[in-house]
DNA sequence: CTGAAAGCGCTAACAG
DNA sequence: CTGTTAGCGCTTTCAG
C-alpha cells in the first residue's frame, strides 16, 4: 500500500510556475498576491487536492487554531451539555477543539506542560481547577485562557461564570416567601468554586429572610448517586424544602424521597436543584432549579477568547429561577 | 508583557555543550544516548523546563499523537459517556483527543479534508456516518480509522460495533416468552445503522416466535423529546409491550404513558430500550434495556487503533439484557 | 556513541 | 505584486 504524499504548496508552485510563497499569500486572505494568480492557484489547488498543512504553519507562526478544553466530572450532564455547546461554537469561531480530562476534584497543572507542546492557542478550564500560578504563567505566554463557572480569588485571570451566589440566595428568599421555615442544603463537593458561592449565598438569603438551616450534608461529587445518598441525611432533619448544590444531586435526590422513603413531592417537602438540565424539564421530575444561561456564557467565553477583552463584567451574568413542580 | 520563548533542544544543547541532535536522541526511548549522557540531558530539560514541541515533531515524523473523534447526537446521553470513556482510554494510550462535531444525520466526508490537515493519526467516527470511498481514501493514506457502533457495507472499513441485531431479536423473544403478542416498536432515524440494525433484529425474533408487530413509529432523531412524541401514536395500536430503539427514546415513551396517557407501566404495557445508559438504571425508570458493554467496545477500538488488527471479529460484540421493572 | 547537515511545509521579512 | 531567503523545532540519515 502506497502511502499518498500529500501534496504541498511547492507542488503546486511547480505546477503553475509560480514561487512557492505566491502560493502560501494566496491562502492568506490579506496576503498580497494579483487576483488573476490568485485565482490560478486556487484552481489549481483545487484540482491537485491542496490542502496547506497546518502542521507547518503552526511551526512558523506558533499559531494552532486548537483550544483546549479541560474538563473534568463528564458524569454531570450539566458539563456534557456545556462541552458539547462549546465545541459547536469554537468550530463557528474557526477553532478545532481538544479535549483534555482533568482528573476529578484535582487541579490540572499538570497537564498544562503536555498543552504547550501543541501550540494550543486558548485553553478552556471548565470544572476544573487550576492554580493562579499556572494560570498567570500561562497567561504571561500571552495564549489566552478562560475559566469556565470557575473563579479564582487571586489571581486576575478571566472568567466566566454566572451569579451562582445570587441564584442561591434567590432560592432561599423565594423559600421563605412560600412559608418554608426549616430548610435543608445538601452542598456539592467542597473544592468547587460553584459550592461555595451557592452555598454562600443560601446562607445569606435565609439570613436574610429569617429562615433557619436545619440541615446540612456534604457530596463527595455532583452525581446523582450522591444526592439520592445524601437526601436519606437530608430528610432525617425534617426540613420542609431541601436545596441541592445541583440539579443531578437534586435528581437523585427526589428518587430517593419519593421511592424509598414514600414522600410526596412538594406535599412533603419541596426540592430545588441548580443549572437546569435536560433532565430537569423531563415530566418524571419537572424540577423548580435554577438556570444557567448556557448559551449566553459560551457566546461569553469564545468572545473572550478572540479579543482578550475586560474580564470583569463576565462574572455573575444573571441566573433565573424556573419556577415546576418540586416546590409548595 | 514579553512573551517567554520556549525553550528549545537547541538551547538545552548549547547550555550542555553537546549537539541538539543528541538532545532529540534522548528524547527518543529508543535513541543512542550514553546513559551518562541522557541523564545530564534529562536533568537539564528538567531544569530548564524543556518539552519537546509536538508540533514540530509532527512536521518531520507526519504524525502527531492526536486522534479525532469525529461524533453527533451528543443529545443522546450514550454518546456523552462514549465520548467520555473513548477520550479516557486515548488518554491512557498517550493519545489527544481531537473533537469533531459531525452534522446531525449527514456524513462527515466534508470534515475530513480539514482532519488531513492537522496530521490526526487516527480517526474514530462514532454516531455519524462516511461514504466508504472517503473512508478507504482515508485508509490507503495509511491513516487509521474505526467505526464506532456503525458499519459500513460496501468497504472493508474497520468497525466497533455491538450486536445490534441479536440483542433486539433477543428482546422480541424474551417477550414472546413472556406472553407478549402486541408488540410495537418505536424506530431510530432511518439513516443510522443502528436502528436498520435493531429493527431487523426485531423482526426476525417476532417472526420466529409468531408474534406480530401492531405499530411502528419513526422518530427524527434520537431524543427524550422524540420518544414522548412516538409513544403516543404507539399505544394507539394498543400494544401489550413496545420496544424502543434506543434508551432515551424509551426514557420519553415511558414519560408519556405514565405522565400524559395516565397507564402503569408494566402492568398495562411493558416497554423495554437499549444502551443501558445511566438514567435507565434511576429508580424512576428501572428500564429493562439491553446492555452494550461500552468498556469492551472502548477497549476494542483502542486497540484497533494501535495495531491495525483484523476488523471482522469486532462486530457484533455480545449483549445482554437487562431485566428491570419495566416488563411484565 | 556523537555531530553535521538536510529536510518536514509553511510564513515572513526583504528586495526588486 | 512577486521571488528569494531565512527560519519555526525536531527527526533522521550519514559520517566520524
Amino acid at each position: 500500500m502506497k502511502r499518498a504524499l500529500p501534496v504541498t504548496s511547492r507542488d503546486i508552485a511547480r505546477f503553475l510556475g509560480v514561487s512557492q510563497s505566491m502560493v502560501s499569500r494566496a491562502f492568506d486572505p490579506a496576503g498580497k498576491v494579483s487576483p488573476a494568480n490568485r485565482a490560478r492557484i486556487m484552481e489549481a489547488a483545487e484540482k491537485l487536492g491542496y490542502r496547506p498543512n497546518a502542521i507547518a504553519r503552526s511551526l512558523s507562526t506558533r499559531r494552532s487554531g486548537i483550544v483546549a478544553i479541560v474538563m473534568g466530572g463528564m458524569e454531570n450532564p450539566f458539563y456534557s451539555e456545556v462541552l458539547d455547546k462549546l465545541a459547536a461554537a469554537l468550530d463557528l469561531a474557526g477553532f478545532r477543539s481538544l479535549l483534555f480530562r482533568a482528573p476529578p476534584g484535582q487541579d490540572v497543572d499538570g497537564q498544562l506542560p503536555a498543552l504547550r507542546q501543541y501550540n494550543v492557542d486558548a485553553l478552556i478550564v471548565a470544572s476544573a481547577s487550576i492554580s493562579s500560578r499556572i494560570a498567570e504563567e500561562w497567561r504571561r505566554d500571552s495564549r489566552r485562557i478562560v475559566l469556565f463557572n470557575r473563579t479564582i480569588s487571586d489571581a486576575d485571570v478571566p472568567s466566566v461564570s454566572c451569579d451562582n451566589f445570587g441564584g442561591a440566595r434567590d432560592v432561599a428568599n423565594m423559600l421563605a416567601d412560600r412559608g418554608h421555615r426549616r430548610v435543608a442544603y445538601v452542598a456539592g463537593p467542597r473544592q468547587t468554586s460553584t459550592n461555595r458561592e451557592r452555598e454562600a449565598g443560601f446562607l445569606a438569603g435565609l439570613m436574610g429572610a429569617g429562615s433557619s438551616l436545619v440541615g446540612r450534608v456534604d457530596t463527595a461529587s455532583y452525581s446523582f448517586a450522591e444526592g439520592f445518598r445524601a437526601a436519606e441525611a437530608a430528610i432525617a432533619t425534617k426540613p420542609d424544602a431541601i436545596f441541592f448544590a445541583n440539579d443531578i444531586l437534586a435528581l437523585g435526590g427526589m428518587d430517593y424521597l419519593r421511592g424509598t422513603a414514600g414522600l410526596s413531592i412538594p406535599r412533603d417537602v419541596s426540592v430545588v436543584g441548580f443549572d437546569d438540565i435536560a433532565m430537569a424539564a423531563w415530566p418524571s421530575y419537572l424540577l423548580t432549579t435554577v438556570r444557567q444561561p448556557l448559551d449566553r456564557m459560551v457566546e461569553l467565553t469564545i468572545a473572550s477568547l478572540e479579543r482578550d477583552s475586560a474580564t470583569k463584567e463576565m462574572n455573575n451574568i444573571p441566573i433565573e429561577i424556573v419556577l415546576r413542580n418540586t416546590i409548595s
